[in-house]
DNA sequence: ATTTCAATCTGTAATGAGTTCAATTACATA
DNA sequence: TATGTAATTGAACTCATTACAGATTGAAAT
């Protein structure tokens, strides 16, 4: 079991040299934590989430972190909550939907093309979103 | 000239009045402000704009005429830009692109469908926005 | 006209996410 | 082992937004 663990953290040690990223033990705690949950977590989220793992973490880290694999394509970044960033382990382009009520982010699996576009009027496009907001089936 | 924008704001006196909205003259003047800009403006924006023509005006109660604005459906709610809130004069559903270099947010006009549902996957949608972000023509 | 009362406005203080920065630590290489 | 660069840490800071309490407004009621 402990011995499972840890060659699930060399399997991601391995990922991140493999994308030019210093494989630190931070960084591999946080890119484990994004690869095993789909909550669309916050900074504060995966640093209370860690922060038993790491004594010493400092949320600076979290952010710097987070900012860093935004810009190397690892994590998609949300701004549908308007109180704090989210962070999106990116698999495929989907949307999502945020409840009002309960806060959770949902992905959402649409049959639109609109995430697809490289030009819209004339702009550049880099990222697309979709994002619905409402009341979640469970807080119906 | 003096007469007409009288005339004007007393439309929108009676537009608010229709809407079960006491027309006091900072809400007149939020409302004259989003009427004649499309620039998706955020708190800042508005209060600089026309703290010139009310002396005593407070920021506070921008947010405030903004918050209760957006519950009337007046005004929509962007989230696009993760540092401020930018606010929308709603005519009908439409996208955005919002440019990485210049900050500037433009209306989108897609042949998509998206905004219009009620449901997704058992959720209640209340809100839907398509979002593009990147560079834009002016600054490619 | 004066009183009354709730709604609105104002300004200051508090909150909280995110950034900056200088000092410390880790780690690869010589 | 020594050195240098990159990463981490934690405190201070910025800044958008909210909370709150007192002042002002304006429309009835008398
Ligand atoms: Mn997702
Ligand atoms: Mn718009
Ligand atoms: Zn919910
Ligand atoms: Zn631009």
């Amino acid at each position: 079991m402990v011995n499972k663990n840890k060659t699930l953290l060399n399997e991601i040690k391995e990922i991140l040299k493999s994308k030019d990223i210093k494989p630190s033990y931070q960084r591999i705690m946080v890119y484990n934590y994004m690869k095993n949950h789909r909550n669309h977590p916050s900074v504060d989220t995966i640093f209370k989430a860690i922060s038993g793992s790491i004594p010493t973490l400092s949320k600076t880290t979290i952010y710097n972190i987070l900012n860093f694999f935004a810009k190397k394509g690892i994590v998609d970044t949300l701004t549908i909550d308007k109180n704090e960033v989210r962070y999106d382990f990116i698999k495929t382009p989907h949307a999502h939907f945020m409840c009002k009520i309960c806060g959770e982010i949902f992905d959402i699996h649409l049959k639109s093309d609109v995430c697809l576009k490289d030009f819209v009027e004339g702009h550049k496009v880099e990222d697309a979103h979709v994002d619905f907001k409402g009341v979640c089936k469970g807080c119906l």
